[in-house]
DNA sequence: ACTGATCCATACCGTGGGGTATACAAGTCC
DNA sequence: GGACTTGTATACCCCACGGTATGGATCAGT
């Protein structure tokens, strides 16, 4: 009992101890709720500790959002590099773990924060390009033309975001509502009228 | 030169003074910038006059909240009472004031402000049922079912959510690319293959 | 001219949070 | 075993910010 609340770990925290738990704290209480004092209480330790591995806050936020920005980006090149799966069941793959996926709480607390700090916009901006990429690429694979692959490639990130952002009283898509939405989004391509 | 630097104002202060205020505020530097020590600064008085009309930062928070809801109803209850107007027109009236209109810059600080505050996440909310039927409403005219109408529209309502809170690095779509949007959806209304 | 209401200034307090300085503990290398 | 590095604890400073208390100024009404 001599050690306090420290929650799962015994020998000297990493640096990915704390961004992690920073981005938990930025999915459950949002921005505002990542302090130095919470973290180091969270951590069962006190700022010492914090300060001994980074320089200040924004060393923090950076070190977060460069790992949150890499992890996406992996994350979505092995569903990307799904290429056995057909465009169709690839978009469908990666709309449906838009929507029930908690990482998306992670982005809006980012997108949030990266209004105030430049080092974390850029890798926001990373992100999205990424995936604004891949969807446009799965889209225009089913045989639209450039044009309108980037419209609705951009309709669809845009509206992802959206939902993201939403804690709205709109009403959230369902699983099933998703089949429908891609094959809208993929409607009338081999069949020009 | 007696008077500090109260921007254009000289007698009493109304309380759309300080909403107003702080809805710049809101824009312009997000929500980490609405502290009542600056807004009294900005507005070329003390706090002693902030808590004359508020009880507290809450009780503030909530009258912006208010307000920007009855301005936001009232903008697009106009826009869809052109009943005159197509429902093409209309919605791409709609979208169009939505791509280039200032105000989606004041719904992004109020969404993240709504995270940590129920009052004003009870106004976006009103805010975007709102305009989720409006749209729906339209394109459900353009003679889809209903089923149809409801994807179609929580698709463009949540991309103009994300789009607001973009900032991303992605393409933005031009003027000449919302009237493709918008004509695709409309697509094949009323031909059922 | 007096009074009350309205509107704001000034001064102050409490607290939380960023940041620093330094001491202590445990391992590592010679 | 000493010297040196790594990791953390303790104690402190500073200040921004929310909130309170109280007094001063201005104006309307009588």
């Amino acid at each position: 009992m001599a050690a306090p609340a420290r929650t799962a770990k015994a020998g000297p925290l990493t640096a990915d101890d704390w961004t992690s738990r920073a981005l938990e704290l930025l999915m459950d209480e949002g921005v505002a709720a990542v302090k130095i004092t919470r973290l180091c209480s969270d951590l069962g330790v006190t700022k010492g500790s914090f300060y001994w591995r980074f320089d200040d806050l924004e060393s923090l936020k950076e070190a977060v959002a460069v790992r949150w920005c890499a992890d996406t980006k992996r994350t979505l090149g092995e569903m990307a590099g799904l290429t056995a799966l057909a465009p169709l069941e690839r978009l469908r793959a990666m709309t449906v773990g838009l929507i029930d996926d908690r990482a998306w709480s992670v982005q809006r607390a980012l997108r949030d924060w990266a209004r105030t700090d430049a080092q974390v916009a850029a890798m926001v901006a990373e992100s999205d390009t990424f995936v604004f990429e891949v969807v446009q690429a799965a889209i225009e694979e089913l045989g639209t033309t450039p044009r309108q692959a980037r419209l609705r490639a951009g309709l669809l990130v845009y509206a992802g975001i959206g939902f993201a952002h939403g804690q709205s009283g709109l009403p959230k898509p369902e699983v099933d509502d998703i089949d429908d939405l891609i094959a809208f989004l993929a409607e009338d391509v081999d069949t020009p009228r």
